[in-house]
RNA sequence: AUGAUAGUAACUCAAUCGGUAGAGUAGUGGUUUGUGGUACCAUUAGUUAAGAGUUCAAGUCUCUUCUAUCACCCCA
């Protein structure tokens, strides 16, 4: 059997990459809007580095990184997300030396994570990711979250919502964690094997379980906005006033709950809402991370940010029948009449290309009718023809595809002459 | 990791009880000796995902493997 690409792994064949094409450049004019710039970190990291930065109770680190050993036994992984790599380059690099300057990435690029396949859930899948690293202000968790929905309308998704729900500092978190362990110990034997082993480790997603889901003491379980403290109660309330000011719709979820151990204070998802999308509804998911710089070794450095999945951004374009723009054309298409023309036509092809217009011949010593489907098929704005009775008089035709008329043009104006007519278009 | 469903031409899909693998689209050639898109005609295209088994006979039944989809899990 002929090899297949590997499991959780595809290919984007030339008829689609413009699907891609289009959506990474709306995502670098929106960056550059709200001036991000451009980090290019390694794929693949020190294993070390995801054990601390995201967290050995996650998922991702536990049982979903593709690691391996090198010639020289380091244990290396492929990145399964981007901002524990951006933040050991924030470290590596000293780019905090910039007091009082936010620092604000964005990443473009693979990740991978070694899970059981679905639609929107591949074990080689595309992220757009930003990072503002060195400020607390509130105002920042607002500006990125904004960054978040203006890359949807600008995309023309409209059957989306914004989530958010705060996790509080960390000291909140420990007073919480304490009332979540207290409140499900009693009966954590009637919980799910999954429950009783997150209890400990990490007793917040016992909240996300949804074999326990209907149990009553779920609902009576204790809530982090009762245990926030002053500041953290605080932050959120101010993020959520920046939110009204600029007029983003959101809902509050307390529920909310990111897998990964650095989030705290703000976490947000944006999520589908389409009929017919896949189980796979969240299309961008990120959050407040102060500590985690400081975990790298790193001085103590608040950040925040969020990552979008790129093919479930495609998913739902074409769940919503938004058509994404396709320049799939030739500004001119040579056809060569016979075999005593080709060599001309080929000269013809080279010296449009060296003035910067598009095109492409005939590769098969076809007929003149294929050579023109093929034009067709290309899109020609133009076609030119080179046939020996016009080259016996230093000629050549330029037949205009979509208006169906033809020109005979003096060779040594050729260049001029369809110059001319494709700034017209 | 587990459970369920599926895989037939480049694409979308047919094939009755186990009985000759078939259509539409796309491609190629022609109707039109050197001019396209629509139309008409012709034509190419498949080891039925791979492998094994039952049978006179397997796309169809059984088993294994691979891949996808759904559930579960989780998230982007």
């Amino acid at each position: 059997m002929p090899i297949q690409s590997a499991k959780g792994a595809y290919d984007i064949l030339p008829n689609e990459t413009y699907k891609w094409q289009y959506i990474e450049s709306i995502i670098r004019e929106i960056c550059e809007l709200y001036n991000y710039k451009e980090i290019r970190t390694p794929i693949f990291e020190n294993t070390d580095l995801f054990v601390r930065g995201v967290g050995e109770s996650t998922d991702i680190v536990s049982k979903e990184m593709y690691t391996f050993l090198d010639k020289s036994e380091r244990s290396i992984t492929l990145r399964p997300e981007g901002t524990a790599g951006v933040c050991r380059a924030y470290v590596e690099h000293k780019l905090y030396s910039e007091l009082n300057y936010l620092t604000k990435v964005y990443y473009l690029g693979s990740m991978f994570r070694y899970e059981k396949m679905q639609k929107g859930r591949q074990r080689q899948f595309t992220q757009f990711g930003v990072e503002a690293l060195g400020g607390e202000d509130p105002s920042i968790d607002a500006e990125v979250i904004s960054l978040a929905v203006n890359l949807i309308k600008k995309l023309g998704l409209k059957e989306v919502k914004v989530a958010i729900n705060t996790l509080g500092d960390k000291e909140s978190r420990l007073k919480y964690r304490e009332a979540l362990i207290n409140h499900f110990k009693p009966e954590i034997d009637t919980f799910c094997g999954d429950c009783q082993r997150r209890l400990e480790l990490n007793p917040l997603r016992v909240l996300d379980c949804k074999v326990d889901h209907d149990k009553p003491s779920m609902a009576k379980a204790p809530k982090m906005v009762d245990y926030l403290n002053d500041y953290s109660k605080n932050f959120f309330e101010k993020v959520l006033k920046h939110l009204d000011y600029l007029g983003i719709e959101y809902v509050l979820d307390h529920n909310l709950v990111r897998g990964l151990d650095y989030y705290n204070h703000t976490v947000f998802e944006v999520m589908s809402k389409v009929e017919g999308f896949g189980a796979q509804t969240t299309l961008c998911g990120g959050g407040r991370y102060n500590g985690l710089v400081e975990e790298l070794e790193g001085p103590n450095t608040p950040g925040i940010g969020f990552a979008f999945g790129l093919e479930r951004l495609i998913l739902s374009l074409e769940a919503e029948n938004i058509a994404i723009p396709d320049q799939n054309f030739v500004d001119v298409y040579i056809v060569s009449m016979s075999e005593k023309t080709n060599e001309i036509a080929f000269k013809l092809q080279e010296e449009l290309r060296q003035n910067y217009i598009k095109c492409d011949k005939d590769y098969f010593n076809r007929k003149v009718k294929a050579q023109f489907k093929s034009a067709d098929r290309y899109n020609a704005r133009f076609t030119v023809v080179v046939g020996e009775e016009e080259l016996e008089n230093q000629k050549m035709i330029i037949k205009d595809m979509i208006a169906q008329t033809q020109e005979v043009v003096e060779i040594n104006n050729i260049v001029l002459e369809l110059k001319k007519r494709l700034e017209v278009k």
